[in-house]
DNA sequence: ATGATATGTATACCGCTGTTTACTTAAGGG
DNA sequence: CCCTTAAGTAAACAGCGGTATACATATCAT
């Protein structure tokens, strides 16, 4: 056997630890919400200590904000062809593996607290909507905008949190279609 | 002025008394889900003293449990013409007053706390997912009443919980028709 | 009227939560 | 090598949560 190679890393390592925290964070509000999930929940599977949150991020609240605010990116569906544009977005969020770095779980169950709702409409609509308003064009963006929200959140809901066995691995290419045909018929 | 007439009823009156906590409940648990709302924010607005949540439904749990089942109905939806089903859903989503008595903002809200998500999930199937999925008819009906839900929760989520000004009053009609021709094209 | 019971009240308990404080220890430049 | 500083720890605080207990009082049959 071989003997362990000595990690040249320092044991303590500020920005490792912050990241740490902050992976733990999104998993865990991924998973409970914000209210649920507690602030030694979140550090215990980071394995550092909990008053950390307080050092590297002020608070918990704060540390939502920086959790969500590093998923939500509206770059990626920005991205898709357009013509192929309902197509690529069904086949996205009916990956067998959704739930990685997917601010939607985190966002619908973070709905309940009135403070995190209110950061997360923020990041909302700052991080995605107005650029998703801005790609969908200056006719009706908007509107357009917050139904791909709907359709996707709606989507998301029955998968990953009330998991429908409807919508699992075996959905019919008619009902793929029906989905994809909703998302195309938004650029249409 | 005229004297105050004497009320017959007597001061104490269980089945009174157990209403009024069940429609605070209702309305609390719709309004800031199932964690964030306590039995004594449920107890004050009903005007009654928290221990009797205990002793008329046994426990808070339970409460949600019967609060949320009295609200979840599918015969209502389920009376709409299958001829202008999505026109009719549509109206009655995007009505002025729609939380009154909407099971599905109490839905969106309990979904963090996994002991309510888990009552809701199984009320939603029994009272809702499965008459539905037999309303649609055996080909594919449970799928189609999961779209259904699907569409009916993202809008409500995005009316109610993250208010976008885009879903609101003056949506256009170009929108209205979108939404309304999802709701139908799960028919024809 | 009177006692039994249903109804409602006051209060305390115990566990959990976010945060602060004072302390300990590792890291790295002089 | 040492000593200043950054990094991490341990413990406690203050408040709130659901619930159980012991108590008070209105209601109704007898």
């Amino acid at each position: 056997m071989s003997m362990a190679e000595p990690d040249p890393r320092p044991q303590r390592d500020a920005t490792r630890t912050r990241a740490a925290i902050l992976h733990a964070a999104q998993q865990a509000f991924s998973a409970k919400g914000y209210t649920d999930t507690g602030v030694r929940d979140i550090t215990a599977a980071a394995g550092v200590n909990p008053a950390l949150v307080s050092r590297y991020f002020g608070s918990k609240e704060k540390l939502y904000e920086a959790a969500l605010s590093q998923l939500l990116n509206a770059e990626l569906v920005l991205g898709f062809p357009r013509a192929r544009f309902g197509e690529a977005v069904v086949r996205m969020l009916l990956a067998p593996a959704p739930q990685q770095r997917n601010p939607l779980p985190m966002m619908l169950l973070a709905s309940a607290d009135p403070t995190a709702r209110a950061i997360t409409e923020r990041l909302l609509t700052e991080l995605f909507l107005e650029p998703m308003a801005r790609w969908y064009g200056p006719e009706r963006g908007a509107e357009k905008a917050a139904c791909f929200s709907l359709l996707a959140s709606g989507l998301t809901l029955y998968r990953q949190i009330y998991p429908l066995a409807a919508l699992e691995g075996g959905l019919s290419d008619e009902t793929r279609g029906w989905l994809a045909g909703a998302f195309q018929s938004l650029i249409d």
